[in-house]
DNA sequence: GGGGTTAGGAAAGGGGGTTTACGAAGTCCT
DNA sequence: AGGACTTCGTAAACCCCCTTTCCTAACCCC
């Protein structure tokens, strides 16, 4: 069990205080002040700090009631960049972002299902990262660090792949690997985690001490966000949800257990209970996900009955699951993210309020918010190219005042006595 | 969201200290710096700020490998006294504790179905702190705090009982009733997380960074140890894990809902479990569950085929239920708790950790050992007990040098010239 | 252009932990 | 018995973090 450090609060609070010109640029120290709770002291401090490492700039003053007026600070596009690599099993997505993080460039590599060797994954990778970089034209300096999301169980301080269930990898040393042709630094954790951290620092979660970042893709997880930061547990496996037994005997998961919430509202899950209810529907698109919840969504659009039957008893399914982790975290928000809740949208947000509220408990349920990912960007790459800038924000140098060479009076300045 | 300052890091570290103190008692500083991982320095002043609350002493030396002797310093368990309040449903328990945690003195009522209003609850309590001070003889000045753990949601800062299902109480100020008739410190949480924080401190989950305590009695919850600490969530309610689905549309619960984990493994789902494995079973005691949680225990050990399968059964939901937590929070250690666990014991341990091992996915399992409460008597009064300890521990002064009254030179030492 | 007002930096102060130095209190060897 | 060696534990100095306080800068208004 490791201890905190005061030098923990140095790095809470510099994050906040980034999370924060962020979230509202630009703006004032004393609206960061107020913002964050530190006195003005602590923020104009931090405020230098990023100054110096050229993250914010001053952009100008704003009239204040008849005073000097408030320095503005707001986040210094252009300082810097960061790379997002979201690695799936079928393709290898790479984002360039600048420190507003806005995307610059993308660059998409497919991979072939037979590809699944380490360093073919490897490959694209450096070949996307090489592209995006050539296409923002960024003087590779600036480039702060390239975060990387990989599935499954990750050593994110070795940067070992521990195992990864789609292409069958044990202990696979993914980041030594990148690192022979991506001379930037490099982070490394999985998806999930990615995308809690996306909702920590620029989405629904900002400001949360504890909420929970629900994941629903063709897989689903959750990321706990708790404490205000995010909980990776003894292993960094903690958040793996997809497989909670949801109905004892229920269908049959990959996992080998039976009834395991992915099974209910993971795309195929939800293609599943679409087939259930019309198999010969034309929502169906048998062997793509996105196509079907596609259809969907449209259907939902479209008053079809099936589509919104389905959307309910998914909704059904999610809700009852959701409704546990409220019981059992007692968040202050639950975010819907991932592209299967990016495109369900407000039909099935709407649905799965009302069956988490039939679910939980009278309590935890009036403390909780449950609302869809606000992050309109892939954000999986976002939250690996805020892996790249949390690390930016901790190995920066602490201190910009210099001793200023310490005036030490000589000593001979006694001089001797003539004798 | 609060923000953590360095004084959090130096209670941490009290506590840390002490806790391993009472477990290892004696100890020496040298031994306490390397299992806490703090400096000598920083454990000698720990150490010295606890012998001068008297909560512990200087109990003798040890040899040192031909130096000079090391001191040894144990828990001063006459330095203080602390009481643990256990209010349930049918009684009211009291425990007083000496400093190193052993019961000095307990008092039961029993409150009967009638009695549901706080005056008549407070009634009970102040009457037992008043009979277990008596018995124990110590000065009242000697008392610490009394803790006071109290069922279902609490505000635990104003000290108001917001609900609690048993006696459809709702925003009962029971502290401020109690302070009328108690004049200790009083503190107040829930059982849940009282049996949480004794396992953090004594049991199972000492020095684990994250662990879950599972609660299995009449009701069925889950403290969740998060950081070394306790996870509390926005509204202090974290924790609810027995409403937990578990069976989608299964058993009718009396919070309303259907299939949750409480209607399968707590005491009364046990005894279901039972009835419709052998409706007419002889050890089925249908107005009393203590009495039937014995009488499967009793049948256990006599390889009863009955009681076997119920238990297997009953580990089966329980598995399932706690594979999950497993899987959500990837503790270190799951801890067994409550008056079911101990009763029915390690046949039901065995079959728990098998049946969680064929629900749980690997990595996070392999990281998690699941053990019995290894503590004795009543959890929740030891709990409570220490919600009285943490919070003397707390508003104890920090110091124990004083200034030395600070020896100025006096100005007028520049003596006037004479002109 | 002075007086009032507000912003922001610099210095001092308090809390926390660690490193370093040194006296204390033994053992061991001559 | 006395000196050398070893180890413990405290005190002082130091670094880090945040806050409070003081002071100057920069604006408004009259």
């Amino acid at each position: 069990m490791k201890r905190g450090t005061s030098r923990d609060i140095r790095t809470a609070n510099r994050y906040e205080v980034l999370r924060q010109i962020i979230a509202a640029s630009p703006t004032s120290r004393q609206e960061l002040a107020a913002a964050t709770g530190l006195s003005l002291a602590t923020v104009a401090t931090l405020v230098g700090e990023l100054l110096d490492l050229r993250m914010i700039t001053e952009v100008g003053f704003e009239d204040s009631a008849g005073g000097r007026p408030r320095g503005l600070v707001a986040v210094n596009a252009s300082g810097g960049a960061l790379i997002g690599v979201d690695i799936a099993e079928t393709y290898v997505r790479v984002e360039l972002f600048d420190l507003a993080l806005d995307v610059l460039a993308r660059a998409d590599e497919d991979m072939r299902p037979g590809e699944s060797r380490p360093e073919q994954v490897v490959g694209h990778v450096a070949a996307a990262v090489g592209s995006v970089v050539a296409q923002a034209g960024v003087e590779g300096a600036r480039v702060l660090g390239v975060g990387v999301s990989v599935p499954g169980q990750v050593d994110r301080d070795t940067g070992v792949s521990e195992y990864a269930p789609n292409w069958d990898w044990h202990d696979v040393p993914l980041l030594d690997l990148l690192a022979e042709q991506i001379a930037y630094p490099l982070y490394m954790d999985n998806p999930l985690r990615a995308c809690a951290v996306a909702e920590l620092w620029f989405g629904a979660a900002r400001g949360s001490g504890d909420a929970v970042v629900v994941n629903l893709g063709t897989g689903v997880g959750a990321g706990l966000v708790l404490g205000g930061g995010l909980h990776r547990g003894v292993s960094n496996s903690a958040g793996e949800w997809g497989h909670t037994t949801l109905v004892l005997d229920g269908r049959l998961c990959h996992c080998g257990n039976h009834g395991c919430v992915e099974t209910y509202v993971g795309a195929p899950g939800i293609m599943v209970n679409l087939r259930e209810l019309a198999a010969d529907s034309a929502l169906l698109h048998p062997e793509d996900q996105t196509a079907t919840i596609d259809a969907l969504a449209r259907g939902v659009a479209a008053h079809d009955p099936v589509a919104l039957k389905v959307v309910r008893d998914t909704a059904r399914y999610l809700g009852a699951g959701i409704a546990d982790l409220v019981n059992l975290f007692n968040p202050e928000v639950v975010v819907l993210s991932s592209w299967v809740a990016a495109t369900l949208g407000e039909p099935l947000l709407h649905e799965v309020r009302e069956a988490v509220a039939r679910h939980a408990l009278r309590r935890p349920l009036a403390a909780t918010q449950i609302v869809l990912s606000p992050i309109p960007t892939d954000p999986v790459c976002l939250g690996a190219a805020t892996f790249a800038l949390e690390g930016a924000l901790q190995s920066a140098p602490q201190k910009r005042t210099q001793p200023a060479a310490k005036r030490i009076t000589p000593v001979r300045s006694r001089a001797v006595p003539p004798s």
